[in-house]
RNA sequence: CGGGGCGUAGCGCAGCCUGGUAGCGCACCUGCCUUGGGCGCAGGGGGUCGGAGGUUCGAAUCCUCUCGCCCCGACCA
């Protein structure tokens, strides 16, 4: 039974997706600004939890944060050929500034390698300045055909790593690394959805790169959402700006830059992939507020007993636990409850008379793993005060373990294998496909017209031997996995 | 940008066809009452009906234009 004002995932996914992120107030239509959202503080309460993640493993592999202009001339954006022909379509331009017209227009980033590729042939000289490390966090603008609450916003948030490396072998080091030990380390554990790793068709590659890589997961209606990418672009934007250093014998080299970013799309998949029916679910490493306390009490005096007692318990919380203490008079225990849940609060812990004299608390889970909810509601334990910041991070820890369990389990059971073309149309309807893959651009340009979905990678983990593509019926290498995709 | 739907109080909607001084539920405010799963009762506040123009004695309602939102496609982090 779903909450009220709630739609139904089954009924209409897109609906439900809008009721979610409106039902726990993440964000506001920035309806002056087309195809903008407002990010409201529990929206942008995760952002924070994201970036933290993020910024630490960024940080622990050897990058360094800096930030570039928000506006790049015009002309930069023509420098690399397909670079352009991608990106042109989509960006907004500044044509006046100071009251005049601009002798060159500026165009509004939709992505940083032209202005950091500028900068950096300024700064690379020698093989000693490689690799050169650096990410950014930043905003980028693209105008998209269609918009959506963090999927797909005009302007979004993000971050964006530019390297330089002197080989290509350096380069290809590093758009991996970035891919396994940031990107996916943090969206399996931090956001506690499992990700496929693999690279990128040249149909979905990065406009300008060599290659990409990509991590994907699985939304609850078996479609693929991008969760990060990782480009190797060769030597792409060293030779459109420049960037060369002296090698160890003085000759002078063109160098091989990387790019890679994730962005606030990381919300929306943190809640499509996990919320459900009552409202938004967040795994607890990523949840603004992770424990709230719901006093509850009769009168004045019962209420000074119970708030001395949670004030107790949680004296000894603050730094280790997220916790947030709800004392609305007006409100009574019930709507609370549902409200909180709404909001994808991983726990709740009541405490009321009762429990002050018995030294205990009521816990209950946003979430449980091992059957189903009694009568709609979440079960409730009672557990000794004695104790209690250890055993709530005890289950925080479960839940989120137990979350990603789910959605592992979940994209297993939706994942299917096709021998040919009829069962990929028939199987991809319904999750990701795993098929043997040796047809050409123009074949997959030719499923997705006949089935909207795309190979969204060639998975870096394949079985050995070969097998018959799914589509031309040739002797096949790789296995690809198709999906229709956010 | 193509197809469809919709803009009326913070939210959800009725009223429009057949023009006549704008309504319902929830939320909000005040008081009393209540508080371990969306309390109750009483009183109250809140609207240039998305915007502009037109028809008319009179427009939320009819006509034209326009802006925006949602859904489905094509494009994408």
């Amino acid at each position: 039974m779903a909450k009220e004002g709630i739609t139904p995932r089954a009924k209409d996914y897109s609906q439900w997706y809008l009721d979610i992120v409106r039902g726990a107030d993440l964000a506001d239509y920035a309806e002056v600004v087309r195809g903008c959202i407002v990010f409201k503080p529990t929206g942008y309460a995760i952002w924070e939890a994201i970036q933290r993640g993020l910024d630490e493993r960024i940080k622990a592999t050897g990058h360094v944060n800096a930030y570039f202009p928000l506006l790049i001339p015009k002309s930069f954006l023509m420098k690399e050929a397909e670079h352009v022909e991608g990106f042109a379509p989509e960006v907004a331009e500044v044509t006046r500034a100071g009251g005049e017209e601009l002798a060159e227009p500026y165009v509004i980033r939709p992505t940083s390698e032209t202005i950091i590729g500028y900068f950096y042939a300024k700064w690379v000289r020698s093989w000693r300045d490689l690799p050169l490390l650096i990410n950014q966090w930043a905003n980028v603008m693209r105008w998209e055909m269609r918009t959506r609450p963090f999927l797909r916003t005009t302007e979004f948030l993000w971050q964006e790593g530019h390297t330089v490396h002197a080989d290509h072998d350096d380069a290809e080091r590093e758009t991996l690394m970035i891919l396994n030990e940031v990107y996916a380390d943090f969206v399996e554990k931090d956001m506690a959805l499992p990700v496929l790793r693999g690279i990128k068709t040249e149909k979905e590659k990065f406009a300008g790169a060599l290659r990409s890589y990509a991590i994907e997961a699985m939304m609850q209606d078996g479609r693929a959402l991008q969760a990060g990418t990782s480009h190797n672009l060769g030597q792409n934007f060293a030779k459109a700006f420049d960037i060369t250093y002296a090698d160890k014998n003085n000759q002078v080299q063109h160098a091989w830059t990387t790019s890679w970013g994730v962005s606030t799309r990381l919300i929306g998949a943190t809640i499509m992939g996990h919320s459900d029916d009552d409202g938004l679910v967040l795994p607890p490493r990523l949840a603004p507020i992770q424990v709230v306390i719901i006093p509850i009490y009769k009168s004045d005096a019962e209420k000074a007993t119970v708030m001395e007692a949670i004030d107790r318990i949680t004296a000894e919380w603050r730094g280790k636990l997220r916790f947030h203490v709800d004392t609305r008079d007006h409100l009574t225990p019930g709507f609370k409850f549902n409200e909180w849940e709404i909001k994808g609060v991983p726990l709740r812990m009541e405490v009321g008379p009762k429990d002050v004299q018995k030294q205990s608390v009521a816990l209950a889970q946003r979430i449980i793993f091992d059957g189903p909810a009694i009568e709609g509601r979440k079960p409730k334990s009672f557990v000794p005060q004695a104790g209690l910041a250890e055993h709530v991070t005890m289950l925080l820890e479960q839940i989120q373990q137990g979350l990603y369990q789910r959605a592992l389990k979940f994209r297993e059971e939706h994942t299917f294998k096709a021998a040919n073309y009829d069962e990929l149309k028939e199987r991809v309807e319904k999750g990701f496909v795993r098929c043997w893959w040796a047809g050409s651009r123009h074949d997959e340009e030719q499923i997705q017209e006949e089935t909207k979905a795309t190979i969204r990678v060639i998975p870096n983990e394949q079985p050995r031997g070969k097998g018959k593509c799914v589509y031309t019926g040739k002797e096949a290498e790789k296995i690809a996995v198709f999906a229709r995709a956010y």
